[in-house]
RNA sequence: GGUGGGAUGGGUGAGUGGCUGAAACCAACAGUUUGCUAAACUGUCGUACGGGUAACUGUACCGCGAGUUCGAAUCUCGCUCCCACCGCCA
């Protein structure tokens, strides 16, 4: 959410950056604008009159100890006016105050500078582009003919248990999801940042904090028996450590790391781009949050590319790097890098990873909040990316690695396996 | 699921209608003393929002929401969460 005062300091810098989203926001934030300083009149109004009651109500008080009855009585006649007025007062004031938060909830954050202005995913910039796209002397077979050649993964079980989309991974399958979590989890721990299991079921509030809630409701499964959803990114747990947070110090940097199943609901997503794992209801992601003072995010945002850049050199993947252009970028996020990595079969690049820095949009939400030098409190920034999603990189390896007679595992998962091909 | 108890500032915890935005203690921070550390002493020590260049000032907040009252941390109702014991259970 932006920052009201943001808004009315700086409204021609919101509209300039909003602009990159291909999104004309004048007419909105006018009327947000009126609306504010209406309710700052409102509220003064309504300060004062509360002001006044409480010191007749002090004076009503004091009357009483001095057996003043009578005009205790005059000054309780002459509240009633003044509670009338308050009441109404009261109520307009809570109403500007819901339209305001509305409207604030829609908007969507503003890009940071460097973000170029565009519409379609072909207007991202790409930044880098990284190994050599495979060559085979044979026809590459897809990775879903793949895992059921090898019996990797079995989807017509998951349709039969479940329904599409919630795949069983099976033998050589399941192991290696497991070593792709459990090599993720060291690197992550490596470069500092701490592992959590978190709860894979949140509540409203959380769900609020991070920006699901009330913008992407329908992408999140929800048991309304215990009023509860399925988390769709441990971002949302992991970050919701931190709701209602106030730092005491200047001095903090706090790096976050935890691998859950996913669970997204895709609503409207049909076609050859669900096929196989390219989409799915559930996966595995290991997600890495970061939560900085703002003069330290841009190098936060950059180490987390560059910790991400290493899981696929690591990985042997060819892989290119994106800055999301203004209309492709999530509505939280103030700037984007997209990783893909190149499917050798299917012959297209696939996102395996969002780096993204929120600046201060999620920490308003959640109120995540430092004291500073000055002993004011600020917001923090946040950011977080997948380090990695795993299905696509399952099946970018099953596809990329294959010969004629097996699939090559990456030399750096051969630990975690404990096998180096799958035949 | 059953029974009982509870929710107050960073922590412990006092507070049953006005003198309470909230005692006291601890922690924290600043200063004095000291060769350093410690101790002692003094002071500061909630958050949000509004108004004000500022000093400052107003309002709201004692789990959440509503109600009674001139006035609520304190009384009433509803809800949520926590703890203990019992039941069930990985």
């Amino acid at each position: 959410m932006l920052e009201i005062q943001r808004l009315r300091s700086h409204k021609e810098e919101v509209l300039a950056g909003l602009s990159k989203r291909n999104i004309n926001a004048t007419n909105t934030i006018n009327e947000l604008l009126e609306m504010d300083a209406l309710w700052r009149e409102n509220k003064t109004q309504l300060e004062n009159i509360s002001a006044e009651l409480n010191q007749l109500s002090r004076k009503i008080g004091d009357c009483f100890k001095n057996n003043q009855a009578q005009e205790a009585q005059q000054l309780k006649n002459e509240t009633q006016e003044l509670k009338v007025q308050e009441a109404a007062l009261k109520t307009h004031v809570d109403e500007l105050d819901s339209k305001i938060t509305t409207i604030l909830y829609s908007l969507p954050n503003v890009p940071h500078v460097d973000v170029i202005q565009g519409r379609l995913p072909e207007d991202n910039q790409l930044i880098e582009s990284q190994g050599e796209l495979p060559t085979f002397s044979f026809t590459a077979i897809p990775h879903w003919d793949l895992a059921k050649k090898h019996q990797l993964i079995d989807f017509e079980l998951g349709v039969k248990v479940t329904g599409a989309g919630f795949p069983f991974y099976r033998g050589k399958g399941a192991k290696l999801q497991r070593a792709l979590i459990a090599f993720f989890l060291d690197e992550a721990d490596k470069a500092g940042y701490e592992e959590f299991i978190a709860p894979l079921l949140v509540n409203e509030a959380s769900g609020i904090g991070t920006g699901q809630l009330p913008d992407k409701e329908g992408q999140m499964y929800y048991a309304p028996e215990d009023e509860l959803y399925l988390i769709p990114t441990a971002e949302v747990p992991l970050t919701n450590i931190y709701r209602d947070v106030l730092l005491p110090n200047e001095d903090f940097s706090i790096k976050l790391t935890g691998y859950t199943p996913c669970f997204r609901r895709e609503a409207g997503s049909y076609g050859k781009d669900v096929r196989g794992l390219n989409r799915l209801h559930q996966f595995d992601k290991v997600e890495i949050v970061r939560i900085e003072h703002p003069k330290n995010s841009e190098k936060a945002l950059n180490e987390m590319v560059s910790h991400v850049r290493d899981l696929l050199i690591k990985l042997e993947l060819p892989f290119r790097i994106l800055r999301l252009c203004g209309g492709d970028m999530g509505h939280a996020s103030a700037m984007t890098f997209d990783f893909e990595v190149f499917s050798a079969a299917q012959e297209k690049w696939l996102e395996v990873s969002s780096v993204s820095r929120f600046d201060t949009f999620q920490s308003n939400r959640l109120k995540l909040r430092f004291k500073d030098a000055q002993k004011k409190s600020q917001l923090c920034h946040t950011l977080n990316g997948s380090a990695l999603a795993l299905p696509r990189i399952l099946a970018a390896i099953l596809e990329n690695n294959q010969t004629p007679d097996g699939i090559t595992i990456p030399k750096v998962l051969q630990a975690y396996t404990g096998f180096d091909r799958i035949t």
